[in-house]
DNA sequence: ACGAACGTTCACAAATTTGTGAAGTTAAGG
DNA sequence: CCTTAACTTCACAAATTTGTGAACGTTCGT
């Protein structure tokens, strides 16, 4: 169990994401309330609360979990909803949008007549491409699952 | 201009891929050739031979770049040719499965009927419209460089 | 076959990233 | 107000990643 958790964790981490974010994220992914204290997350994981709280701002920054607080308690719960994945669009959308800027200059610097301009310029093409499409896909997401509440609550 | 493809390496490197190899596949893009032998990546970016071995391994893996002799010559030419992106697609589709299958394996661990086990299995659900639109985002690709193309030889 | 030009591999060193402990901050409860 | 629980921050240590130099194949030209 502890070990499923370590593994979602460990491809999480491949992907991309910041190994700790990873397990702390995994870990509430697996939890049954799909909330955690701080305390929780260290305890499970057997790491020291500076390194939950780091990984924890990492998280709620990219928008994957939010934090919440437990009226008449300084304790703070930290909440993943399925529904947020969607985020990814988002996040990428800006990563990709940043890189077709900077590739973008390059074409005033070589030239847009030189091959390596031209080059570049075909690349920027193909992210531009690839930003648009982000989009369309966002929007077949809400559709997806919109098609499918409807579809479970068949009576309302 | 040195400058142009150490900025474009670092944001390659933000969006996942090992440093070194961006920096050579962002060297190699610039380059008028779009083909460069491991001496002159070397020698452009301050690196030994050892460096740029290792990162083209990595690319020509990835299917960014690919690996030409120069007949007559023990040298090779590392090449990127710009339609490779679509390289792109297969990688992240293989991605998404492996993350699908770890992932789904927790929904018998936890149980079908927790919500952790509901929770995951909508999670599984994501990743499995990225797969399926993934796919389809290829063909879009294929379709868009067709049309373009189509259209860059009207005469023909 | 031999020598030289290239690329690769591997053990190790440098640099970077990551996690910890301790001190600091904020807010609840008396 | 003062205490204490909970989280955060920061300097530093541990661990990981990354790049280097040297030794090792390979292949071309002679």
């Amino acid at each position: 169990m502890s070990r499923y958790v370590e593994r979602v964790a460990a491809e999480l981490t491949e992907m991309g994401m910041q190994r700790m974010a990873s397990r702390v994220f995994a870990c509430i992914l697996a939890d049954d309330a799909g909330a955690l204290t701080a305390a929780e997350v260290g305890e499970r994981l057997h790491v020291s609360p500076a390194a939950v709280s780091g990984a924890v701002r990492y998280l709620a920054a990219v928008g994957l979990i939010t934090r919440e607080r437990e009226p008449g308690s300084r304790r703070e719960r930290y909440r993943m909803e399925s529904d947020r994945w969607y985020q990814i669009f988002a996040q990428r959308e800006g990563m990709i949008r940043r890189f077709e800027q900077t590739l973008d200059t390059g074409v005033g610097i070589l030239g847009a007549d030189s091959a390596a301009g031209r080059r570049i310029a075909e690349t920027t093409e193909f992210f531009s491409f690839l930003r648009e499409e982000n989009g369309r896909l966002e929007q077949r997401w809400w559709d997806y699952v919109k098609r499918r509440d409807e579809a479970r609550t068949p009576g309302e």
